[in-house]
DNA sequence: ATGAAAGCGCTAACAC
DNA sequence: GTGTTAGCGCTTTCAT
């Protein structure tokens, strides 16, 4: 009966052990689709993200889903490929299995999404990007501070001729908005993006980097610094650096973001901005069980580091 | 009506216009909870690995989730940190969905969950390991062979003094079988494994490797090639090789495993083997989604690059 | 071509 | 403390 089998209700503990003893003889394996039918409650959550591969993205996964499976709610996990539209055929999809709530990487989404979901009575959470409104509760910090924040940086190190390499900028908003947050603290010193290369098409970020600062330096401008879109795109220029003799940051500054492991341990350990990934994954599924929901935004902020490419 | 809803069966256009007007009216939303117990066939699949940051998964996961999503079918995503026990209890739990198919990392498991997969009708698809006998279907490589292979190439390029790091051995089975594999090459031509070290403690496979290799030698044991547990050690050792001075492969050589794409773009590409994990991951997603059920391996191969640091 | 009805395996509410 | 029953929102089958 179903009272012994969830530990609710009262019960003798004879009909307990009948009870077991008959689960255990049949090989009852529960039905949560009839439970969640029945209880009109369910224990799953949805989790969207542009990519499972995005360097930042396995760090914020492990984060929810290390509070998610303690608590024993299941994830339903999809992939966006940055694509919006693909973004609101997986929200349709997973509405249809009622979650309990559901986990979005940033707060950029087709209209269609922002009214379904404020419509819906399912629980949202934005991770990543305090940039904007959310749809309900937000959970990041803010991509333009850390963009700002980088040129500021290497402003006070007294670096004036700053290129940019950036990898699908079209797509990757946040990206976008570090690169508006440098760009306006440039421009409150009076200075502009001396360069800039984006490239779309590569295998690899590490690539992206490596040929972008390649075309960069190849164009003729002289530069004494590059800032990338990201570690990734930072360390294949670094290695391009190291390979043809440009002295870091000697002859030019690398400066990075994301704060990942093996920035730290390159020769010269990359300047960088570091953001609690794990943290604000843990935050947001957090947030997404509490029983209250507030409408909120939770800044968890970021934290320069001072490598020694800078 | 269910029936235009879903397209199936017969209806008129006139009822068909109808009907569409009332889901528009009333934000119809299908409820697949509901669905599926009718049905008892789901869109849901599992799919279970050690971690979602483990080198290799994300390319595995956006290889399973993009034929996946491209079928209409959802994934539940789950952790076991290399716990078999904590797989058990995700095993336990994704069954109780009732999903169309279970998506497993490795073919060791419980013997309670090999039993309960067995008599399940779910299916069962097992990846990336093809060394031992699979549940239903396994897709993937032999680890074992992929070690020996790495063995054979070192000694071919007459390194006699090997050494070996790794990375929470006892856990992570597969660089096991692959350190299995680099011995018994070894054994085969008279000389063994020279020294090795196996650290558990550390924040990332990068500083493991670093650590590592800085212990093996700190030990004194002469070497003149070393086997790591997998690229991200060997990348970590070599930095620490930049930094020390000492000449790759001149001094030392260096091998990895898994052929990430930073590997062939540090100063020296590192000589490892790649294995095809993003169409491992396809493949096992395609094989789950297959009509007919085969017990059947599919070994998908590996590569060996040889870079410059062997 | 279409309406009606019987479940799917549970949960929650109600009676005793 | 324990048995019973009415749904949950669909799919499927059976009449019509």
């Amino acid at each position: 009966m179903s009272r012994v089998l969830r530990n609710r209700g009262s019960f003798s503990t004879q009909v307990q052990q009948s009870v077991m003893a008959a689960t255990q003889a049949l090989n009852y394996m529960p039905n949560r689709i009839a439970g969640t039918l029945a209880s009109m409650t369910s224990d799953l959550v949805g989790i969207i993200v542009p990519s499972v591969g995005n360097a930042a993205m396995p760090d914020v996964l492990a984060g929810a889903l290390g509070i998610l499976e303690e608590r024993g709610v299941q994830s339903i996990i999809g992939a966006t490929n940055f694509d919006p539209l693909q973004e609101e055929r997986l929200i349709d999809e997973l509405l249809s299995w009622r979650p309990r709530g559901i986990l979005l990487a940033g707060i950029e989404h087709t209209e269609r999404v922002k009214n379904i979901l404020k419509n819906s009575r399912t629980r949202v959470v934005e991770l990543m990007d305090t940039d904007g409104a959310g749809i309900q509760a937000v959970v990041g910090f803010s991509h333009r501070q850390a963009g700002r924040k980088s040129a500021e940086h290497l402003l006070e190190k007294n670096y004036r001729r700053i290129g940019y390499v950036g990898h699908s900028i079209s797509t990757d908003l946040r990206a976008g908005k570090r690169l508006d947050g440098f760009r306006s603290a440039l421009t409150d010193n009076g200075i502009a993006l001396a360069a800039e290369e984006v490239g779309t098409r590569y295998n690899s970020s590490f690539e992206a980097g490596r040929n972008g600062l390649a075309n960069l330096l190849n164009n003729g401008t002289k530069l004494d610094a590059v800032y990338f879109s990201s570690d990734n795109l930072a360390i294949g220029a670094y290695f391009y650096c190291l390979e043809k003799g440009i002295s870091v940051p000697g002859d030019l500054a690398l400066f990075g973001f994301n704060g990942l492991a093996i920035s730290g341990l390159i020769p010269h350990p990359l300047s960088t901005i570091r953001s609690p990934r794990n943290l604000i994954g843990q935050t947001g599924a957090r947030l997404l069980l509490e029983e209250t929901p507030q409408v909120q935004v939770v800044d968890l902020g970021f934290e320069l580091i001072e490598g020694s490419t800078s």
